[in-house]
DNA sequence: TTGTACGCGTTATCAA
DNA sequence: TTGATAACGCGTACAA
């Protein structure tokens, strides 16, 4: 018998049915060796007396394992939906997750390393603080394949997964041109790691319409406040454009708040759109027009980066670019004349 | 020398020195028994190396460890607050964390075996799907100390976390009626676990100030849809109430949005509060009364309860009462003559 | 179809 | 202050 509060293992599931101990691995590592009779009898020890395979002696003698680590800030929704993504798609090909958050007392940095302490195979870094040179010197350290999604460009060391957040702003810029709209101004916030891709397509979109860029920057991280300032900047002017975008969703939400408290409806004055298609855009009363990250595909492209990285060591490290989608909703409409 | 793509282990670094692998061992786990001078070498070796443990092999061979395990909903802003907290709580007390979500294709008894897996010390679920007695029974099953944050009752079997959801609501009822209110709706959502706490806390202070309970009961998840929905049945009736209590923030929201669009104005026509001090909560053009559930708080307080346990195996699980605060804002103010 | 033997990286107990 | 040695729970050759 067990002392009673030690959890069960192989051995006391094999002296429970008298069969050795390896013939319970055989048939729980589901190969070949073992009649159906006593595969039977092993999985009904197994799950009567609540036997759990112990995660770390698995990985310390298996040649290869199956873990992929992953890095968010719990803080951010829009990480916690492809970390949801991520457990799905690595569920799919036999994978499992092991988290770990970036806190305001944890930086990136430790969250990866408690991962490597861990031995993932891979690691997957969702919307890192890091910069492009911080994750190439984490990524030769490392050891292992990593991947950062959300931000960075193609580089030597790690893979890169991203939304085409120039696409996805030309969209939005045509959009609201199709609707009739020539003044349309753009919020960026350099501080937030994707906006130079944001702006570039804004910039882009613009001058293929033969229409003058009219680009607000705006200093701090890039949230609702951001919104806020750039109303009271454009409040300020003689006269408002008809739209503004917004580089993301947050921003955009500050900016409609701010403007309806100044009096100016949106979109009957002014038109709004974001970035992102995070849970404030759906809200009704809010109901933005904004380009959809999907964080379903993000963290399938993820997983997959990271599995091919794994499978051929040598391959060279890419840059996947997730295409986002427009979301039509009321807070854009053809301008007043 | 290593073959180049195996970490190094605690034998490569004491091979690096000359020195023996348990002299490395003493080192790292900061026991006495090595000189300063090999502390320090030690210490230089294991950054110059990347050496990190293998977290895998230290449970195996550690007698007790310090992994304590938590089941979270990465969709819940809620839980995503209370998991940073957490975290700080057990870096502060020595421990580390195993994060394991819950997702629509990953039940809470999936999560928990998962951590079991992993041999962590206790488990700690955030605000689960699961009722008492689905607890209790995996409580049995998992032979560590259970602590369950956010909804339960006092029972034999685990912890409970949970803020004084009667209270909260309480003082948003007396808030309202220092205001001057007097008809003062409550809106219910029975699906949402800790409904039952809080509806209490209405009916008694409604009770106490001798004033007329008026509950709108409401199915479904408790989100904003359930406010949108409480909105329409309100503005159906005769005269409004001049204060509407919602049992969370997301409700209240929904409430609000709804009522505005309706060209009631909040609060000059109606006073509105919420429950939680969500991100919603603090949005410029919601800036939601509403009592705040602290996480810091109720993080600390979750890890407290698994150490004692811990600590005492014997001990009787116990409920803990995190009292919440309220927040006022400009979603409540006294109402027009 | 089953058992024997070894090792993964670490902790821990000795004695030197 | 250091060096043998055993053990944790499991995977995996190999022999029976």
């Amino acid at each position: 018998m067990t002392t009673g509060s030690r959890p069960p293992t192989m051995a006391d599931i094999a002296a429970d049915l008298g069969i050795s101990r390896q013939l319970v691995s055989l048939v729980l590592r589901e190969q070949p060796g073992a009649s159906a009779q006593t595969r039977e009898r092993v999985l009904e020890a197994v799950a009567r007396l609540d036997y759990s395979p112990h995660v770390g002696a698995q990985v310390l003698r298996r040649s290869e394992n199956r873990h992929l680590g992953v890095v968010f800030a719990p803080a951010h929704a829009t990480e916690t939906d492809i970390v949801e993504s991520i457990y799905r798609a690595a569920a799919d090909r036999g994978h499992s997750v092991v988290l770990s958050a970036t806190t305001s007392t944890r930086t990136s940095a430790t969250a990866v390393q408690e991962l490597l302490g861990y031995r993932c195979a891979a690691v997957i870094l969702i919307g890192s603080d890091l910069g492009t040179r911080a994750l190439t010197s984490l990524a030769k350290r490392a050891n292992v394949p990593l991947v950062a999604v959300g931000a960075g460009r193609r580089n030597t060391s790690h893979d890169v997964v991203r939304s085409a957040g120039d696409d996805g702003i030309a969209w939005c810029v045509e959009h609201l041109a199709e609707l009739g709209h020539r003044r349309m101004a753009y919020v960026n916030g350099p501080a937030m790691p994707p906006a130079a891709v944001r702006l570039a397509g804004y910039l882009g979109a613009m001058d293929r319409l033969g229409l003058p860029a009219d680009v607000l920057e705006l200093p701090g991280d890039y949230t609702e406040e951001c919104g806020t300032s750039a109303a009271r900047l454009l409040l300020a002017r003689a006269d408002l454009p008809t739209a503004v975008l917004a580089g993301n969703d947050q921003a955009a939400l500050g900016l409609i708040l701010a403007l309806a408290r100044a009096g100016v409806a949106v979109p009957r004055k002014v038109s709004v759109t974001g970035y992102d298609d995070s849970r404030f855009a759906r809200l009704s009363g809010v109901d933005l027009t904004t380009a959809r990250q999907d964080p379903q595909q993000m963290g399938r492209v993820a997983v997959d980066a990271a599995l091919r990285r794994l499978a051929d060591p040598g391959a060279r490290p890419r840059e996947h670019i997730v295409a986002p989608t427009l979301q039509v909703r009321s807070s854009t409409a053809a301008p007043r004349r």
